[in-house]
DNA sequence: TCAAAATGCAACCTGATAGTTGCATATGTG
DNA sequence: CACATATGCAACTATCAGGTTGCATTTTGA
């Protein structure tokens, strides 16, 4: 299990979700969602900021665990991780869920 | 159309998911989630923090859209409203599908 | 070897966040 | 009315986040 995984289980899914707070890491994340690998200088391509602003938030999103990095020659590749997505997912789920027992309580309540 | 489902709408999920990305607040979302209403001395009752800080993530919330709030005599009550999350929900979803269409995909290239 | 490419690292600035304290205001109740 | 309760508002501090610039380091390839 790596470091990543385990703050990011020991601290809840709070610490996801600040990192998909943020414009540029959602379009970032969009990107790697297809599974390939891109260096910093691909994703920094189309986008309006400097290069190292794009380090700084891939960071982020390794810290997260929503991305891995591997060293390939003189470039470092990122990829996505799907693992904090689908943590972040099933937590939504449950609170929609609670809600939704609400939903039905009340309208029970209303119709019975 | 509300002015926070607005400005939720036009600028996409990332505010969504920074308003989610603190353990408080994912706490008091967590409470409120049941549908009831609650004023904020109620919400700030096993919070060690201060009732003032709590309001104001109580505001946050309420600025993404995902609580909502009326005044009610001299105290006023904050309710879970289900838009924001939907919508959050809805994109996990696309990025986690275009994850499964790439493993699939990928899949398909090592069988074949 | 030498130049270009890709990245890493550090300093720095600015604005936002999280939290506090203090006080003012409104409201319910004896 | 007088008092307790609930909230609102403002000022202030400290830290973090996003972004930039400048320079050092590693790697590729002619």
């Amino acid at each position: 299990m790596s470091n990543a995984s385990v703050r990011a289980a020991s601290s809840g899914p709070a610490p996801v979700f600040a990192a998909l707070g943020d414009r540029t890491r959602l379009a970032l994340l969009a990107k790697l969602s297809d599974g390939r690998l891109r260096s910093i200088t691909a994703l920094s391509a189309d986008v309006r900021l400097t290069r190292q602003a794009v380090t700084k938030h891939l960071h982020v999103l390794r810290a997260a665990g929503l991305v891995s990095s591997v060293r390939i020659g003189r470039e470092s590749r990122f990829t996505y991780r799907d693992g904090p997505i689908a943590q972040a997912r099933a937590y939504l789920d449950t609170v929609a869920a609670q809600w939704d027992d609400a939903l039905s309580r009340l309208r029970t309540l209303v119709e019975g």
